[in-house]
Parts: structure tokens; sequence; C-alpha cells
RNA sequence: GACGGAGGUCGAGGCGAUCGCUCGUUGGAGCGGCCUUCGGGUCGCGAAGACGGGAGGAAAGUCCGGGCUCCACAGGGCAGGAUGGUUCCUAACGGGAACCCGGCGCAAGUCGAGGGAAAGUGCCACAGAGAACAUACCGCCGAUGGCUCGCCCGCGAGGGCGGGAUCAGGCAAGGGUGAAAAGGUGCGGUAAGAGCGCACCGGGCGGGCCGUGAGGCUCGCCGCAUGGUAAACCCCAUCCGGAGAAAGACCAAAUAGGUCCCGUCCCCGUGGCCGGAAGGCCGCGGCGAAGGCCGGCCCGGUCACGCGUUCCGAACAGGAACGGGGCGGGAUGGGUAGGUCGUUGGAGGCGACUCGCGAGGGUCGUCCCAGAUUGAUGAUCGCCGCCCCGCGAGGGGCACAGAACCCGGCUUACCGGCCUCCGCCGAGC
RNA sequence: GCCCCCAUCGUCUAGAGGCCUAGGACACGGGUUUUUCACAUCCGCAACACGGGUUCGAAUCCCGUUGGGGGCA
């Protein structure tokens, strides 16, 4: 399976991350968040956005980023196509792994497949 | 050996495996533009693969200084801000080096916004007698001139001696207050005292020598009142135009609109209302230290200017030309979305030699060392190392922290490791 | 990335070098009043963000940290 993640599964544009908050689904865990919006593309996109009010240091929102970016590479076969997903951190990443991630990404993202 | 001081340096702890990200070089599958004699030529983009690079000493805070870019600018001044021992280093600095002075420390060292208070103004609460042209509460003295008491001398006027601390008066040493009390200590001196006199220290003025200088040493003179605060206003000297990569340059859709050209021959071209357009002045508001700048289409008011037909014809009939509007087509300037550049090769790193006490400078050689754009530099696992907890099996931890145009500093955060030099104490030789 | 501003009891604030051991209001705790509650009244608790410096003396002046708020496409 290819795990590699390519530049044209990110969401590069303000105004289409902003079309996610609208009028995407809000999926809602413990430590992170998912706005997901349904595309018609025959693959899944994702964008990360850490608010500094959650997570204040620089080397702490990057930590997240990478995690989130891992875990979407790794699963996004699992995930499937046609969705745009917005993650949200919600608190400082502290000693979460990427085990930890990739649960909680799938458990969310399974309640709207 | 113990304690302490100064400086430098390294820092995802090391090695490996698997899966990824990004940039460059190479590579060329393919894609596009232009030209074409349809064979192709040429320019640009560029997938797979290969090779190479990929966070910091603080990348941080944004506290200073520069480069760079745009705007403004004849020159000067005002306003505002910054700095403040001296000499030097530097592109520059509020940074650094060496030195001077002062405080602290036995010392190595360390700390200091360290110009001016006999230019001016202000302030110095409380306490205290008195606080800036000083003062006299307690106290000391009462020499001098009175008063009074005793004794003595004198016939007497009066005189002498001693006492009282009573009046005039003298004093500023001691006590006490305070952050600060108008030089300090000692001796002499005196009624008691006092730079009143003297010695030393301190201070002021002048000279000499040394030093580029801050300043140091020294000689002479003056017994010597000139408080503190300028991180209070201020004065002096020096420096500073404004904004910042969201700077700025270029390319440039769709839609609407501007300008120009062609066509169409659909409408209009008398006056008024309505309207259009651009300029001056005044006012209002915002910004700026000011000059000044700005006002979304459309800031308000006012004034002035100015455009909105002529010809043929008897004609307000009809027609022509010209102008305007609409519609259709074409060209084109500006600008928005978006994109490209700026953007990493630089006051650059390393090494050698060399000048300088040093900060640093010079010459030569050598190297290319992050460039993302919702923002790369990672994730997972294994072995080893170090530290902590535990008798042990074992468990936990390995800082502070993430480039965004680039440099030079400062400041702040930080697990620790290594190196160099120095002081002091103790012991041995 | 850049540029501004602010910080005083739990909350809102006063303060401009000495009158500050920091004042007021609300809140909180206790008492009085009332059959009880409220109102009223008396008493109490409680703060200068932190670290240096200037000054005889700092909440106030200066420097540096920390925390918070706002603006710029």
């Amino acid at each position: 399976m290819d795990q590699r993640l390519l530049r044209r599964e990110r969401i590069g544009r303000q105004a289409e991350i902003d079309a996610c908050y609208r009028q995407g689904v809000r999926l809602v865990g413990k430590i992170l968040r998912f706005h997901v919006r349904r595309s018609d593309r025959a693959f899944a996109r994702m964008a990360i956005s850490v608010p500094r009010r959650f997570v204040r240091k620089a080397v702490e929102r990057n930590r997240w980023k990478r995690l989130l970016r891992e875990a979407f590479r790794r699963n996004k076969a699992a995930i499937g196509p046609g969705l745009d997903i917005v993650a949200v951190p919600m608190r400082p990443p502290g000693d979460l792994k990427r085990a930890d991630v990739e649960s909680a990404m799938l458990s969310l993202l399974s309640r709207k497949p």
C-alpha cells in the first residue's frame, strides 16, 4: 500500500478550510476534533490547525502536526476517499505517542465514514 | 585536597533498521508555447530512479544597531527621542576591549546610566532647638560690666580678696534627633570654647613632572561655609527623516467597469428640473513632532469655470453633417483572485601566517553549509551509554527549546559534559 | 512576521516621591436588629505581578523578566 503523503492530499487554501468549518460535520473527541466535509475527489485530504490558545509552545505545535500527519499518512486507506478533513488538537501533546493519535483519529472518523 | 573566581567549548546522548517529508544536482517518462518546407526545430514545465544537503546556542524576547526596499527631502532651526569616565575596536550600536576613578571582597576578582548642583527653578515628609543667607532645647562658661553675700583695709567716698550662678552676655565642644547638623583626629589654648593656633588626614586654588586621555605623583599657597537630589524640570556634548519583507518588483484570469477604434442606423440633441465632470477656497474628522498626509464608490459647504448643435430649407415638414447614448465586434491601460521574484553567497565558515596588551585588523589558501509557504527537517522499533528510585527483579528520565529577508550585539531559558587560567586555606616535600 | 497598550484585595477601582501599616464599593466571614429571611448597622478578612537599580525614602521614577489585551494583509 502506498503510504506516501502527496502534496495534493493537503488542503492548501484558507477558503477551503473555512468551508470545512462552516459546512463540515464536527467530530469532537477528548484530545482533538475534526471538521469533515464531503468532496468528489478520488482521495482524502487533510489540513491541521493547532490553536495557539491551547498549545503555547511552537515545539509542541510542531509535535502535534507531525503526529497527525503521520497518522493520516499511515491510515489514509482506512479513512477512504472523498473527504476533506481539518484536524484541530485541543490540548498540549504531552507524552502522546503515534498509536494514541491513530486510535483517536480512526474511532472519531468511523462515526461518519 | 577543600572552598572560590574568570573564560572558552560541545549540546535531538551514541549506533543501527524500517516507513516518510523537503530542497538541490543528475535524469529524462510525459505535458505545453512558438516557428514549420509537416520531416522537424526551439523554448519552458517536468513523473520514476540515482546522488548529496536539511534547525539553534539561544532559532526565543523584539531591547538596540546596521544592510536591503519603498516613501519624503534645497539648507537650517524648533519639537521629540536616545546616549553619557577616557582612549580604542567596529558597517554601526545603548555592544565590546584596555585603562582611570569609586563601592564590595583577605584575594583571584566583581559591580557602577560614572558629564554639569559657585546657569536657573523645584523638592527634602516625620523626628529634631535647628534642614540651606542654619540653629541654641538640655548643657558649658559667666573672663568683662552689673547684682548680691561674707571677710579684710580705710575716718569716709571707696578699694581688695573670696563666694553665689542672679542679670546682661559669651560658646557651639558634649548630649539628643535625623538619610543628612556646615571638615575629621590629636595636642595646645581658653572663663568656657571654637581652624583660635599647630601636626596629620581631607578640601580648594596655582605651578611642575608623567600620561594621547580619564587621571596620577609632587611642590607652594589658602584655616578652609558654599548639603543632597538631574533614573525632578533643566543645561552641556554627541547621535537620530519615516515606514518595514504584510517592505517592494514583476506576470496576471473570470466578472464588472475605464479608454480607443470599427460597425449598426435603434434612440436623443428647445428650455427647465434632474444629472455629469474636474479645479480653487473655507470648514469638519482622523493620523503625524512638524512640514504635511488621508477622507471606500461619496466627508460637508461654498465659489468660480465649463460641456450638452450647426447647415440646406419658407418651415416647429424632411434631410445632411457633427456630437451623445444604446447594441454588436475588436484593441488596450489600471487593478482584484492567483502566481513568480525578493529569498539565501554573506560585514560568511574553517585553516595558516602576520600586526596589536586586547576587542580586533591584514594577507593567502580552502569550503558552499536549511530555504518551507496551512508552512519540510519527522515517526516507530532494537542495542548501548549516563542519571535517579529500589535490597532485588525492575521502573522512570536524558534539558531549554523549532528557522521564515539577512547580519552584529544585548537580555532571558537550560539536563549536563569537556578544556584552560587564577586566588585563598590546610597538609606534605 | 511586525507594531502598540496594560497589570493594585475574590471583582470593579482611588493613588501622580513621604499624609500608604494603601482608601472606597460590591462580594465573603462574624455580631446586633427580626419569630425567620431580606434591608439596615457594627466589626473583621483581603492587594501594589516578579527581580534588580536610583533616592534618606518607590505602588509611584529607570532597567529587565513574566502574564494579559489589542491592531496591521
